[in-house]
Parts: structure tokens; sequence; C-alpha cells
DNA sequence: GCCCCAAACTTGATTGATTCTAGAAAATGG
DNA sequence: CCATTTTCTAGAATCAATCAAGTTTGGGGC
């Protein structure tokens, strides 16, 4: 968990201006991996009082364009954000809950990257979303 | 391309009853591989005449839940279909405009199945998406 | 072949995440 | 400290998708 000054530095390391609403939101994705962005709105917001919705969206694109927070959402979620985005690391998201957590790469750094028929795409990158059962739902559904 | 039989056969099969909408979705999903919702709405109005967009949601619930056709929505785009259910296939999709190929397995039939740390979730499928630039985009933005 | 009823369809309204617009506020360079 | 440019606020608008209530229809049973 970076602390306030290291946020700055990483906004300013973007060509970002460093705003209160900004640092925020960037705390709030480091400290909660995954959230949506009306989680996220209410962490802002319990941090700095009122904020607008539409604040924190525009900062969740502006931080995601400069590739500080990674966008991922699943078939059937809203949008979710993470911090990790250097490590090329995948996602496992539960069917019942929805619940999601990070699954390292199995093999190497930049597995699945080849596909066998690319159809003359060229490809930069490969996502991959494990779906299964968390072990809550898995333990609720057996008892 | 199945026959008009075929889809009638398909849709018992999954004891779904037989109804002029549901063959001229069917038929669409078959004909036009990863179109979206709209596209299908207006190909089955094209084939039938006026027909709700409600009555298509719902068929292509139905056909989905069936099993006999499957939804893929990757992020920033709306909900698509395709009749390749049976086979373990995955997807390329231009970051440009959207467009959606298919990419066949690289590794046997269950590929990718493997994450080196599942956080105690069961899993159950893995589905992969190569991102990338089509050829027309990449001949379009080299010109 | 006809009837019944559950399933499917129509119409029209509603939701809810996200985006747009115009104006006010605030952050950086000079 | 001021000017300029970016960012934030407030509120309306968009659009895919879902919900609700009532009508129609496919298909098994008579």
């Amino acid at each position: 968990m970076p602390t306030p000054s290291e946020f700055e530095r990483l906004l300013r390391g973007a060509d970002l201006r460093v705003t209160r609403p900004r640092v925020a939101v960037l705390s709030a994705v480091y400290d909660h991996a995954h959230a949506d962005t009306d989680s996220i709105i209410g962490m802002v917001r319990e941090d700095l009082g009122e904020v607008s919705h539409q604040a924190v969206y525009d900062v969740l694109r502006a931080l995601t364009a400069a590739g500080l927070i990674r966008r991922i959402q699943p078939m059937g979620s809203v949008a979710r954000y993470e911090s990790r985005v250097a490590d090329n690391h995948h996602h496992v998201v539960c069917r019942s809950c929805g619940a999601i957590a990070d699954a390292d790469c199995a093999v190497g750094d930049t597995p699945c990257l080849t596909a066998s028929d690319d159809s003359g795409f060229a490809i930069e990158e490969a996502e991959v979303i494990y779906w299964g059962t968390c072990p809550d739902c898995a333990t609720a559904a057996s008892s």
C-alpha cells in the first residue's frame, strides 16, 4: 500500500495533475482490488466528502488510459478496477456470486499468447478468465 | 448451415417449443456468427416482418440457457452470439473496430485450464480473449 | 381434428450503468 | 500571484437490457 506521496509521484509520472479526487480514487483502487465503480465512489466520498460520480468516472478513465490501473469487466458484471498492471496475471470469477480473485500465469509471463489460427489479426495481448465457484459458494451449496 | 427442419429438430431436442421467432433467431445466429442483438433483431424482422425486440431477447436467453448458442461479450461491446458451442474455441477481438474472429485452441481441447493458484476456486472453464488489430484496421492504419 | 393451458409473444414502461454538456473551480507554468 | 488549461460539478440524456401485464399460440390429450 503506497503512501499518499507515492500516489502523487505515480500521477505526476503519468503526466496527470494531482487532485484530491485522483489520489482518493487511486488509493481506493489500491486498497480494494476488483472494486466496482459504485464501491469506489462510496470509498472516495467517505474519504473526501461529496464528490460527483462524474468525477470518479473521469478519473477512472484517465487512470486507465494512463496505465496506472486496469479495468476488468467479466460478462454480467459492471466495470471493476485493479492496481496490478505491470505483471501479466488473470482472473478467477465465481459464477454464483461474482467474486473475483487474481490468478497468476501458470507458464511463464505471457502465456497462451499464441492462437493456432489468428485470422490475420496482429495479437497484442491475451486475456484469460477462469470461471468457477468460489470457496464460500461451494460450502454454501454443499450444506 | 442447417436446414429449417434441422433447426426444428435442434429446438425440440432442447425441449423448446418450435416457434417462428425461434427458428428465425437460430437461423440468424448460424448465418452470422458474432452478431449483436440489434443485428439479429434486424435479420429476424427481414425474415418474419414485425417481431418485438423483447421476443428476440427472450429467445436469445432461452437458446443460450439451452446451450444451443453461446453468448460472448468482450469489454466495451454489447452482447453477441454464436452457434459454435460444442468445441472449445476462443476469440480474437480487434481493439480498433471491435471485429471478432474465432481462434481455435493451440493445445488440445481444454487448454489453459490450470491456473497456478486458483485461490480455492473450483475452476470449470477458461475463457480466452485475444486482443489485437484486425487485417482491415492494420492496413487502414499503415496507409 | 378440436380443445385446453402452459409457454411464448406484444406492448409499453422502467431500470441502471455510463456518457454528454455547459459552466464553475482548481492546479500548474510563467 | 495571475493566466491558462485541465479537471470537477450538476443535471440531463443515452442505450442496452429487463420487468410487467395482458394476449396469442404451439402441441399434448380427448
